[in-house]
DNA sequence: ATGCGTTGATTAATCGTTTAATCGATACTC
DNA sequence: GAGTATCGATTAAACGATTAATCAACGCAT
């Protein structure tokens, strides 16, 4: 059963008759070992089936090979893709990955960040609530907010996703336009309408209503009245996130609006459901491991203390390039715009 | 700018002219201090800002104050409630929490949770994919997955949930309900049937659509043919997760049958568009912030060798009780049978 | 006065790894 | 052949916290 207590390098270096300092140095290929002892001690590692304690090694090295990652609200639907694709990208670049959870308020976010220092992770991801700032912390950090965000380290390019988005409206003939967003607060989603905007044109009437101060003025769930819209003429209706763009979708749809025949609906983020509901949603995909990977990438290359490792004015890390283009996934629906719909059945509401 | 190398105890004991060894009673109240002395060692401690070093007292006691979270896909749309949840309970049991995504496969399970171990973690949580057993591994492992599952700690008690949501429908009169499942393998759905089965009583007529089934048949995002079932008779649909529901509601919808006027169509889970769509969706919601607080309420049990930490034959830690109720969210998209749907105008598909 | 128990503090070892300093021994240069 | 690199390995000192063992001092009963 072999059940002898946990190797370290002393039992490798005992059972080779060495010093346990040589069995480090071949280990980490620094020190001189001649090449022939470093082969027998990496084989004897691997059959004691060794692996380095990670807290003697961080109270040696005062690096503990994690990483922190806080979200602005854990709960976000975006949550499973970013944490995901950034477990994955830490992993394989040896790092582990604590989550932090910066539930709601703003003051949260700077909490969350202290308790992961106090932790002692390496470096901390962070996608800040929208409108915040990192402030300088103790340690290296990297945003993932909007390319056009101070001390932004990578990003979706939400801007060109919104033109993408905004010229394919404009191809299929719209010419009323309704984005919904949740708040002007987000720089995303002002990043995102101003890319829509710009896509659409000026030929293109473009309004924009914000869901969350339509919840104060109607309550939290009230109607969008969106059938309402389509009588007016409104026959493109721009989601800023796949959330806002499945309600819309569902509203027109239990109002008896065919879509995309009466009205087109398109989101952002390519979140799970999109391609699974009817009709299946037309909206634009993040690269998020791309994301991840460079946002690790840049944040590693700081803790390390490569030469490539550098650092923005405001303290937070800097990738390659901080804007990574998103992806149009074309699906169901958009389509033309209606002729006329004026004369459509539907209302319920 | 005090920018003083971090604090430790020695630093704190030279200010005060005492030995570490009575600085750190004096902060953990283990050992002997006059109480005098302690106030004293408590109070510069804090001016100094004292933060206990992770790595060092990992090193001493061998544990590291971090659990591992591990879940059958990151992706899944679950994740968010679950991983807050946790990171929430932990966080005020003085954890920090460690993601390890195991992607898909299940031999990655195994995997995601020997690389926690590696990091050092001093107990996992696992949610097991569908049909896994966890082998004994080397650590307390809490397993949230069904309460029927042999080793289970805690979980939703969703058979219950199912008999309620079954009762649900009984009692708005439907007569054949159809029930959408992913996989006939998931420990979850095989309990969330039973539970509707029993709840909609013999006299309802029951069967069961497993869209994994279906995909292969019919092609990945292939339309179900709920339209051509509620032209059978079919009044009801019930999905086992509200990405299924909102999938067949907005099938339904497309093809101009309405919800619930037409067919009642139900959820599990209560994911967060359920509220928001249009109809909003009637769902069973888990109860993830008492289910995680008992999970890792177990799990510090055992690690701290407490006498209340139990351990099952299996292996895995055991919790006060190892059942939670759900909770039926009631909203628009379940309403009295319809009449007759034989002539119903729908048909689109 | 001797012995004993208690209180309040210190000493010193330990966890496992890294790394600068050191030290033989061999090889090379002039 | 003496001085000097170079190579290959060892020694020993950290890193910061915990904790068993020890110790001084004091009170108190015999």
């Amino acid at each position: 059963m072999m059940k002898s207590e946990k190797p370290n390098l002393s039992a490798i270096a005992h059972t080779l008759g060495v010093s346990v300092a040589t069995v480090s140095n071949a280990l980490s290929g620094k020190g001189r070992v001649s090449t022939e002892l470093a082969e027998r001690i990496r084989d004897t590692a691997r059959s004691l089936g060794y692996v380095p304690s990670v807290a003697g090694r961080a109270l040696r090295t005062g690096r503990t090979g994690v990483l922190g990652l806080v979200l602005p609200d854990i709960a976000n639907p975006l949550f499973p893709q970013i944490a995901q694709a950034i477990e994955q990208a830490a992993s394989s670049a040896g790092y582990g990955v604590l989550i932090g959870d910066s539930r709601g308020a703003v003051e949260q976010q700077t909490q969350a960040i202290l308790r992961l220092i106090d932790r002692g992770v390496d470096g901390i991801i962070v996608i800040p609530r929208r409108g915040t700032r990192i402030s300088d912390i103790g340690c290296p950090v990297a945003v993932i907010d909007t390319p056009a965000t101070p001390g932004n380290t990578v990003a979706s390019d939400h801007w060109g996703g919104g033109e993408e988005m905004g010229r394919h409206l404009r191809e299929l003939g719209h010419e009323r336009v309704l984005i919904l967003g949740g708040s002007p607060l987000s720089n995303v989603q002002s990043d995102r309408i101003g890319g829509l905007r710009a896509g659409l044109g000026s030929s293109v009437r473009a309004e924009v209503l914000w869901l969350e101060q339509h919840a104060e003025t109607h309550g939290a769930d009230a109607p969008l009245g969106l059938a309402a819209m389509v009588k007016d003429g409104v026959t493109a209706f721009a989601g800023l996130s796949d959330l806002t763009a499945v309600r819309a979708l569902t509203e027109l749809q239990a109002a008896g609006i065919a879509v995309p025949e009466a009205a087109s609906v398109t989101g952002f983020d390519d979140l799970i459901w999109s391609s699974v509901i009817t009709p299946s949603l037309t909206t634009l995909r993040m690269d998020m491991a791309e994301i991840a990977r460079q946002a690790v990438q840049a944040l590693v290359a700081v803790i390390a203390g490569l030469p490539q490792g550098r650092v923005t004015a405001l303290g937070t890390v800097v990738a390659d390039s901080n804007s990574v283009p998103m992806m149009l996934m074309l699906r169901q629906s958009s389509g033309p715009r209606a002729v006329d719909n004026r004369n459509v059945e539907g209302d319920e509401a």
